[in-house]
DNA sequence: CGGGGGAGTCGAATCGATTCGATGCCCGAG
DNA sequence: CTCGGGCATCGAATCGATTCGACTCCCCCG
């Protein structure tokens, strides 16, 4: 076993020049021998490897080599929040799954970042990166968008907001959303509510204003929204300071409370959801029979056995894929288009007519 | 390629060389007017930044500082797992979280590694980084150790086995296991056991027989069980193929089969331990009027709402922290040594004496 | 027997910044 | 009036690899 402190005569690392020399052949051969690019005598290779073995040389230099092909073998994930918050959402985490095979499979390593600019500025500014992945439910991209394009470093968007040169993968969250509200609505419902996502950046809980409506640029929240309200005109919005468990339960019992006739909750995403079936059952409402829920993402939820949630179902490890796909393409130069994926809808015993139809 | 660089605006990227020609400046002068490191007259940065901006420079490249300094600015946390599964586990987030928050805070990114050499092998191999993290909880680091030590990366791990030249942060599993398994001695339970983590690679559900036992290298799960039987020495444990709430609802309901008279369920994770509570309740008992449960963790689980588990709580997100901080002090060149912390029984509502004590 | 061509190797330029030591300059002290 | 000392700036070396074109053999074909 080679002991990197004690190993006599090799104060540093060794470089490739030094394995070349000591090989007998020249730096170029040496890095010919490595990375395999190029005609290379099979006896001269072992030489070189044999080499590499004695100077406990651990192959090229990642930095090197980077500054040199001009790529650096990593591709960025830019999230909005802290890491353990954006990783209680299962759909967040389905999603890096889906860039993470995808990108590994194409060599390439995930960087994880966030758009909090106090924080994470050194990184959105200063680590290396080929390509990055802005991943939506965001309440807004500026910052980032700014910092990495200004460096040009090609971006792709995940449920972005819509804008110029940000190539992005979306799904039909308002046409999804209509379709669950069409649903509630032939089933006979007509007072029904909605859970949402966060509409700023403070993640402020609280009923959904016209103002705070106008003043958001939450795109995925806003959208779901939208489709419920293609059905449901006047639908009441409690906002949520984000898409967990706890949140849902917080914001429907203000729903409960201030509505009291309410049908049916639709929350914008299962998380939410779910916490809105613990506040009905908190109230002694039966799901579904004395109050409809349903949410929006399709997600596996670990131990969440009681119910099978109706919900709008989004392909969410296929869009990571496709993401991360997108960012491929546009590092080897080939175009790159929007992707658009489509919901369906998945009913489950959470929803059933209302009470008194 | 299609490489119109004609354009002054809008080439390719212009380099600090170019925009200190721009500014009229040597680019020894250019890059201190960046880096903010040495004496340079006011209106001389200004002309340099000026130049920068008008040329649509993005900042020095970091490939190239990072050949330069020798530093990458990024450390890898390599994890045994795909994202996903590593992601549903409650304490993995929360020890990345206070990971990526200490060395955020120090101007590092983090890089996401899974060991997997067929998959990663790219990615431990050939990615940038001065320093990583090994995540314990592991069943075998031995391959990444491997690879990364060749490539001289220091090395952090965090529960890992203990082994030569690798400092690490750790836990008093045993020890914090022995309590509670006093605890539930102190009760009156006699007949108790155990639903592990995983012990293998391959992640094989099924009864801790001895013999995988002996075979298993699964520092953590073992430790954890250590301490269950240096109070109960025939304890029979049940192997999970995760820490997830179902894991932990199957390996329960397997034990339940079995040991028609256990008093009591230790879980070696609170989610184990959560999806023990489901098994008990799908089988009309109660907990922990007719079974007691336990966890280790100390976890703060979304949406549970209904128990206060017992638990054995352990600081995760300092854990997290310290292991960074041990990360940026080898990097300082500062010794690093082992870093212990101490668990904390949590008594809740799950555990109580047994019905016919 | 001469020349085309491919395999194997080498030299040297290059990637884009950082950094140390040297230089020029201005100012105040002697 | 001269000399020491800061401050601002510049030159040049350096980090460690990749890569392109050139060069040398040597084999094979005509």
């Amino acid at each position: 076993m080679a002991n990197p402190a004690n190993h006599p005569g090799d104060g540093s690392r060794a470089t490739l020049a030094q394995v070349a020399a000591r090989a007998g052949v020249s730096a170029s051969t040496a890095s010919l021998a490595f990375s395999g690019a190029g005609p290379v005598a099979d006896e001269t290779r072992e030489r070189v490897l044999a080499a590499a073995r004695e100077l406990d040389y651990g192959g090229p230099d990642p930095r090197a080599r980077s500054l040199r092909t001009g790529r650096s073998g990593i591709i960025a994930v830019v999230m909005e929040d802290r890491i353990s918050v954006a990783f209680g959402d299962p759909v967040a985490v389905t999603l890096l799954d889906g860039i993470a095979d995808e990108i590994g499979g194409a060599g390439y390593s995930l960087l994880l970042l966030t758009d909090s600019l106090e924080r994470a500025e050194g990184g959105l500014r200063d680590a290396p990166m080929d390509a990055a992945l802005l991943l939506g439910c965001s309440t807004d991209l500026d910052p980032a968008v700014r910092v990495l394009s200004q460096r040009q470093v090609p971006l792709i968007g995940v449920e972005a907001e819509p804008r110029q040169g940000l190539p992005m993968v979306d799904i039909d969250n308002r046409a999804g959303m209509r379709r669950l509200a069409e649903h509630l609505a032939g089933l006979g419902h007509e007072r029904v509510a909605v859970i949402t996502l966060p509409m700023d950046r403070g993640h402020a809980r609280g009923p959904l204003t016209q103002v705070r409506q106008d003043a958001s640029v939450a795109y995925t929240g806003l959208e779901r929204l939208a489709g419920v309200r293609d059905v449901f005109p006047d639908a009441p919005a409690e906002v949520a300071a984000g898409s967990l468990i706890e949140e849902g339960l917080i914001a429907a019992r203000a729903l409960l409370d201030a509505e009291p006739a309410l049908t049916a909750i639709v929350g914008q995403s299962d998380l939410l959801a779910l916490g809105a079936i613990q506040a009905a059952e908190e109230r002694g409402l039966r799901v579904p029979e004395d109050i409809s829920v349903a949410g929006f993402d399709g997600a596996r939820i670990d131990g969440l056995s009681r119910h099978r949630l109706t919900t709008v179902v989004q392909p969410t490890l296929e869009k990571g894929r496709a993401a991360a796909r997108l960012a491929l393409a546009a590092l080897a130069g080939e175009p790159v288009e929007n992707v658009a994926f489509t919901t369906e809808l998945r009913i489950g015993d959470t929803t059933a007519a209302p009470r008194s139809a």
